[in-house]
DNA sequence: TACAAACTGGTACAAGCGTACCAATCTGGG
DNA sequence: CCCAGATTGGTACGCTTGTACCAGTTTGTA
């Protein structure tokens, strides 16, 4: 049943992952039904009980690609920008106290790489957000919460890495948390400043790491 | 229709608000119906729709008065838990550059006033995320949104005021994300270790006002 | 005390929901 | 080639939902 023996029905079950997907980040919870999701799919309705035990799975399943995409989408877009300033930097381990891109620099990725450019994206990222909510009520989405929090955080603890800084847990932890918390806002209310904000006070942060964490 | 004329209608208008925001609470927006809150209420069914245009509006006016109420209880948790360690605060601006209560345990107020201490508590902050970010989606919750953000970021800014700190207008912005960020992560996932992250967080992110931007 | 307005409460409706069911069809391994 | 098991697709059931409706009752006021 998780893992369809056929081809077809691998199709099929991906289809609907991926209507789930869409869907979710269109209108949110609410609008994922079987029906919708089936429609959205090309199948017909009884295919969704079929690949899935419930409508809570299927949503849980289609969480966690959620997840997958994003992290990628967000570390490519990092990498991709910080590379562009500093193309020679190697991928091995920073040398410690060495900060090799400069704060700013690094700051302007960091928005860049986490705040959504367009609509369809800023509806992904408020589904993400959704989605981990309501693993406040679920026991059973608890797991996969915990999973994209522990992502998030090791993320930026690998993009720090990449632009040459080297930082405590806590800062990690600060950092990730500062984050999240200025990309909601950026995401659920659309003030204009969310891109300098970010900048600045990610950069503040990076600045003073050098000071008191580096070498 | 949004005051009611007689006394009767007001207490029961206030009636289906608090069954609103006790629901909201409880089981989160799905919960909310209008059925469920006219019986947790003790009121007919056609009452919901007689003080209310439609679901949306109750359910917006509820979160408004359950931020009303989470911003109060929060200002005074932590005033409550300062004043106790220093009585003879008094309440006019702080002098520049004067930190009269140690980070640490500014920290501590910080972190009982924010994160949650019952279950109760923790799915009223849940509910109100999930309200929040339902204003992502939803551009008439938008104006309540960023009024609770507003209020969230004032209320920071006067706490580090009572506390004796004076702080940068993006300094107070990066504590109040970081927090919300730190708090999210509390109330959604439970780890172990929320309080003594927030406090280790703050307490850091405090010590370095002292050095850098104080006086 | 009369009367308009405020309010009550019971009921009805159409729509959407998750899920179950099952006869028909397809498909891959022996 | 054949058949057991995988898959299909159409339909149906029972339930909950938001909202509309309206004949009655209560209320504040003139």
């Amino acid at each position: 049943m998780r893992q369809p023996a056929q081809e077809r029905g691998r199709r099929r079950r991906d289809a609907l992952l991926d209507a789930g997907a869409e869907l979710l980040a269109e209108g949110g919870f609410a609008k994922v039904s079987h029906r919708a999701v089936a429609e959205r799919a090309g199948v017909p309705l009884a295919a969704t009980t079929y690949y899935f035990r419930s409508r809570d799975e299927l949503i849980a399943a289609a969480f966690e690609r959620m997840v997958d995409r994003d992290i990628a989408a967000t570390g490519a877009r990092f990498t991709e920008r910080i590379r562009r300033l500093a193309p020679d930097l190697p991928p091995g381990p920073a040398t410690a106290g060495t900060a090799r891109v400069p704060a700013r620099a690094a700051a302007e990725a960091f928005a860049a790489a986490l705040l959504p450019h367009d609509e369809a994206e800023r509806r992904r990222q408020l589904a993400l957000w959704e989605l981990y909510l309501q693993a406040g009520r679920d026991p059973a989405l608890r797991p996969l919460a915990r999973a994209w929090t522990d992502r998030c955080r090791a993320l930026t603890r690998e993009l720090l890495r990449i632009s040459g800084y080297q930082a405590t847990e806590a800062f990690v932890h600060m950092l990730g948390a500062a984050a999240d918390g200025l990309a909601i806002e950026a995401i659920v209310e659309d003030r204009p400043n969310a891109v300098r904000s970010m900048v600045e006070i990610v950069s503040h942060a990076l600045d003073r790491i050098r000071t008191t964490e580096g070498a």
